[in-house]
DNA sequence: GCAAAAATTGACTTTCACGTAAAAGTAAAT
DNA sequence: ATTTACTTTTACGTGAAAGTCAATTTTTGC
């Protein structure tokens, strides 16, 4: 069996089009195998498809991206290399975190938007 | 008194640059007074920039942030409008929502990775 | 086995959010 | 009065992340 998918199954799956599966692949992000010059995606290449898009959606750049899944491919042996690594992932970590914040404030004032809204309908409403 | 705030004592607050603010103008974003040609920042505006860049942290354009900010100064007054708005709120939250969502599962990935990290550490520290 | 549909490459274009350089005006301090 | 530190406008440049278009293959359905 093995299921492969298209490009375009994934296309449709994912939202995206076919340009930016085939840029992700120049991009080093994904590897898909090939019958021919076609792209056959497996299911690890779905999955992986899926973890860069999470990335894009909370803003990481195609590089960091890129680093992100070096190091399940491949974590680094040297001493300095991890220790760097880890630095990264300690700043990415209160990144993360602050842009959590940011989403609960901003949460916050959308509540606050649709409740001014709420208040103009219904004086609307009743001047009607 | 009435404090006012110069350009580069806003850009060192804020860690953005001159051309960063001048944009935010250009883009109707934020409006400081003139003293000749020079900008004046109040108070006011320097609340607006910290929203402008809680906003940016998160991804929005600066259309949206505009849309945001547009309703605080001048709220619809037309039914269509607000509803379309509410809408777009409606959206928004979603959105945010799934950011949320996103930035957990990288955290807790990212605690993944950091794991993998240390464990090679000590792999490498005891060959040492 | 042949047409239609889908996939490929390559080059060019676009959008966003500023960066950068040039040339000149201001303002306070020495 | 001159230096020093900012500030201004104008205008072109840039990098990231695709979008678009065109000209070929390739695959699939019948």
């Amino acid at each position: 069996m093995n299921k492969y998918y298209t490009i375009t199954e994934l296309t449709r799956e994912f939202g995206v089009s076919t340009r930016t599966l085939r840029f992700y692949e120049d991009e080093g992000l994904i590897h898909p195998e090939r019958r021919g010059r076609t792209r056959l995606f497996r299911p690890a290449d779905r999955h992986l498809i899926k973890e860069i898009l999470r990335g894009r959606r909370i803003g990481f750049t195609i590089s960091e991206i890129r680093e992100i899944i070096q190091v399940y491919k491949d974590p680094p042996g040297e001493m300095g290399q991890l220790q760097l690594l880890m630095q990264k992932v300690s700043v990415k970590r209160d990144d993360l975190r602050q842009k959590r914040r940011d989403i609960d404030e901003t949460l916050a004032e959308l509540d606050n938007v649709e409740e001014a809204c709420l208040t103009r309908l219904a004086e609307i409403g009743v001047g009607t």
